[in-house]
DNA sequence: CTGTATCCCCAGAGATACTG
DNA sequence: CAGTATCTCTGGGGATACAG
C-alpha cells in the first residue's frame, strides 16, 4: 500500500519553515491560539527572556507571513493586540500530527513543555484527560 | 465545536524544528524520501550547491537525531549510503497535513519546487493526477 | 505601554584545499 | 569516494538605553 508521504514532495515548506523556524515563532503562535488576543507586554511576561526586539522582530515576520494580525488602539497609553490570522489557525490544525509525532518521540514528560514555553496554567499539556 | 488545534501545544516541537528547519535538512529528507537510498556525492549533486562541509553537518546531525541512517561498506573506494530511519518516514508522514497547507497558500506553482530541490523527473509536485 | 536604536556576539553556512 | 580542515562572512538574537 501506498503512503501519503511516498508522493509528497517537502519542498513547499521551504518557504515557510524559516519563518516558523525562528527561535520564538512557534511559540508566539501557540500562546496566541490559547489566549484569543494578547498585547505586547503579555507575550513578553508569558514568554520570560525574550527581549523586546526579538519579539518586534519576530511579531513582524509573523504578521508579514499573515499568521498573526496586529490590532493598534489610538489611546493613551497606546493599546496593541495581536491575535492569530485564519491562516495562522489552520497552521495551528495542519501542525497537529507533526506535534503528536514529536511528543511520541520524546516521550512528552509534560513538564518539559511548561518549562519551555512558560505556561503556567493554561499549557494544554498539563491538562488531564489527553 | 473544538478543533485540535484549541487543546494542541506547539511546545514539543522546539526541539526537532531547529533541526529540520536548517538549511538543508528538509530537502535531504525529502530527496531520501523518493530515492530510498543514496550515496554521499549523489545526495550534492541533487541538492546542487551544497558545500561538503553543509553536508557532512546535517547529514550528521539528522543521523543524531535519528531521522536518517548511515551504512559504509568496507570497499575501495569507499561507498556509504544514507535512507531514513523508520522514524524519518513517520516525520514524512506526520509532516504531510503542513506541507498541503502550505502549498495551498502559496498556490503551488509546481516549477517552484523543481527549481529548490533540484528535483528533475523524480519530483512528486511534477507528476500528474494531483 | 509599545516599541526603536545601538552595539555586540556567535553559530550556521559557504568556499576552497586537502586526505585516507 | 567520502569526507575533513580552515577561513571567512553574514545575520539572527541578546542586552541595554531611550523615545512617542
Amino acid at each position: 500500500m501506498e503512503k501519503d508521504s511516498d508522493r509528497i514532495c517537502l519542498c513547499p515548506l521551504e518557504g515557510i519553515i524559516t519563518t516558523i523556524a525562528k527561535k520564538w515563532a512557534i511559540l508566539i503562535i501557540s500562546i496566541l491560539g490559547h489566549h484569543e488576543r494578547l498585547r505586547f507586554n503579555d507575550i513578553m511576561e508569558i514568554l520570560g527572556g525574550i527581549s523586546p526586539k526579538s519579539l518586534t522582530d519576530t511579531l513582524k515576520e509573523l504578521q508579514r507571513e499573515g499568521l498573526i494580525q496586529r490590532e493598534a488602539f489610538p489611546e493613551i497609553p497606546p493599546r496593541v493586540e495581536y491575535s492569530l490570522t485564519e491562516d495562522g489557525r489552520q497552521l495551528c490544525e495542519a501542525i497537529v500530527p507533526l506535534v503528536r509525532w514529536a511528543e511520541k518521540r520524546d516521550n512528552l514528560p509534560a513538564k518539559t513543555c511548561h518549562a519551555t514555553c512558560g505556561f503556567s496554567e493554561g499549557c494544554p499539556s498539563r491538562r488531564e484527560g489527553r
